[in-house]
DNA sequence: ATCTTTGCGTAACGGTCGTTATGCTGATCG
DNA sequence: CGATCAGCATAACGACCGTTACGCAAAGAT
C-alpha cells in the first residue's frame, strides 16, 4: 500500500474552501481552481476526491449545514420552547457580515436548485430539517402552555420559515434599512401574533416572578392591538 | 443617411429575449449569443445596443417589471382595498409554470444583486415599488374600515412581501407540496390575522379566483416582432 | 531494497465565454 | 445615381472554464 490520507477529512477541507469561495465571490466565482487554491491544493488533488464540480457544490452545502446544525442543537436544549424558538430563528437571521455571507451562499443555492435536480434534492432535505426544527419547538411550546392548543404548528412553522427567507432576501439586496434589531422585531411580532400572549414564567413556573428586569434587548411590541406607534 | 430603426424598441426585444432565456435556462444559461439567437439576431446586433452583458441583464429586469406593472395597476382600481390586496398578492405567487419561471428570474437576480452594486440598485427600486403597492392598499383598507386603524401598515406590508418571497423560495426548490391553493391560504391567513375580521359590506369576495383569462392586450408591440421573443 | 499504490502537482485539451474587429448590405440623401 | 453610413452578420481574439492525461514523490508491503 501507499500512504493513507483520511478521505473524509480531505473532502471536508475542500468543502469548507468552496463554502468560503461562494460566500465571498458568489456562484460565478466558484471554480475548481479557486477552490483548490483556497484549500491549499491544486486541481489535481481536488479531482482526486470529487467526480465533478457539482459534487463539490453538494459537499459545500452539506458542510455548511453541518456547521449550523451544531449551533442549532444547543437551542433545542433550552427549557422554554418558545424562547428557544425565538433564539433559534434569531441565530439564522443575516444580522452580521458573516451571516450575510452565509445567506448569499443559500440564495445561490436556490437559484441552482431550480435547474439542477440533484441540488434541488439536497435543498429540499435542508428545508425539511429546518422546518422540522421550528415545528417541533412550536409543539413543545403548546405542551408547555405557551401557545394555543388549536394552533396549526405545521402552518406556523412554514410561515416562519417563509418570513425568515423573505427577510433574508430584503437584507441581501439592501431594501429598506433592515438592521439586526428590526429583523428580530419582525420575527418576534409574528411569533407573538401566532402564539398569543407569553407566559410570564418559563420552565418551572416560579410563581412570584414579578420582576420586570429585562435585558438590554429592545422589547418587541405585543399583538396587533397594541402595535401602534412603533418607530425606529 | 442610412436606414433608421427604433432604438428603444430594439432594446426591448433583446430585453424580452434575455428574460425568456433566464426564465428557462437560468443565469448560467444567459449568454449574449443565446440572447441574440432568441431575439432573432446575432451578437453583432446585440453589441450595437448594449455596452455589456450586465446592461442586457438590467434591461431584462426593467422589461419584466414593466410587464407586471400593467397587470398590477388593474388591481389598484378595485373598489375594495382589502380584496385588491389579496388578489394583487395572489397574482404574484408562483402558482403556474409561467409564474414559476418568473420567480426563477427574480431569484437569479437576488443572487446577482449581492455581488453587483448596479443590479442591487435596480432590485432595490423594484422592491420599493412592490412594497409601496402593498402598503398603499393596506392604508386604503384602514380608511375603508377594513383594517384596524392602529395597524402599522409599513410593517404589515413588508411582512407580506417577506412571506411571499419565502413562499416563492419554497415553491422553487420544491419543499413541501406547495400547491396554488395552499400558497393562497398562507397569504389569506396572514392577512386575516393582521387586518382582523373582514367587513361584510365589500364586494363579494371572489373565492380564490385565478383570473388567468388572457384579456386582449391593448396593442401588440409595434414593429417586427422577432422570432421566439416576448412570451407574456 | 524494491515494488506497488496513493497523493497530488503540472500541463494540456476542447469548449465556451464576453468582447472586439471587420466587412457586407441596403436604405437614405445630396 | 452614386456616396454614405446605420444595421447587422461573421469571425477572430484572448481569457478562462471543467475535465483529463501524465509523471513524480513518498509511504506501506514484501
Amino acid at each position: 500500500m501507499a500512504r493513507q490520507v483520511d478521505h473524509n477529512e480531505r473532502r471536508k477541507v475542500f468543502a469548507a474552501a468552496a463554502l468560503q469561495v461562494i460566500t465571498h465571490q458568489g456562484l460565478e466565482g466558484l471554480t475548481v481552481r479557486e477552490v483548490a487554491r483556497v484549500a491549499g491544493f491544486t486541481t489535481g488533488a481536488l479531482t482526486h476526491y470529487f467526480e465533478s464540480k457539482d459534487q463539490v457544490l453538494i459537499a459545500a452545502s452539506e458542510h455548511a449545514a453541518e456547521v449550523v446544525r451544531v449551533h442549532m442543537d444547543e437551542f433545542a436544549l433550552k427549557p422554554c420552547a418558545r424562547e428557544a424558538l425565538r433564539e433559534l430563528i434569531f441565530s439564522a437571521l443575516p444580522t452580521s457580515a458573516l451571516k450575510r455571507g452565509r445567506w448569499r451562499f443559500w440564495v445561490a443555492f436556490w437559484e441552482r436548485a431550480a435547474y439542477s435536480p440533484e441540488v434541488g434534492q439536497v435543498m429540499r432535505e435542508r428545508y425539511r430539517e429546518w422546518t422540522s426544527r421550528l415545528v417541533t419547538l412550536i409543539r413543545r411550546a403548546q405542551k408547555e402552555g405557551d401557545a394555543p392548543a388549536d394552533l396549526d404548528a405545521d402552518h406556523a412553522g412554514r410561515e416562519l420559515v417563509a418570513l425568515v427567507d423573505g427577510i433574508g432576501v430584503q437584507v441581501l439586496i439592501g431594501a429598506g434599512q433592515f438592521t439586526g434589531p428590526k429583523q428580530r422585531r419582525y420575527v418576534d411580532d409574528l411569533i407573538d401574533l401566532r402564539l398569543g400572549p407569553r407566559k410570564t414564567a418559563c420552565s418551572a413556573p416560579t410563581p412570584a416572578s414579578e420582576s420586570k428586569g429585562r435585558k438590554a434587548k429592545a422589547s418587541p411590541p405585543r399583538g396587533r392591538s397594541a402595535a401602534g406607534a412603533v418607530a425606529q
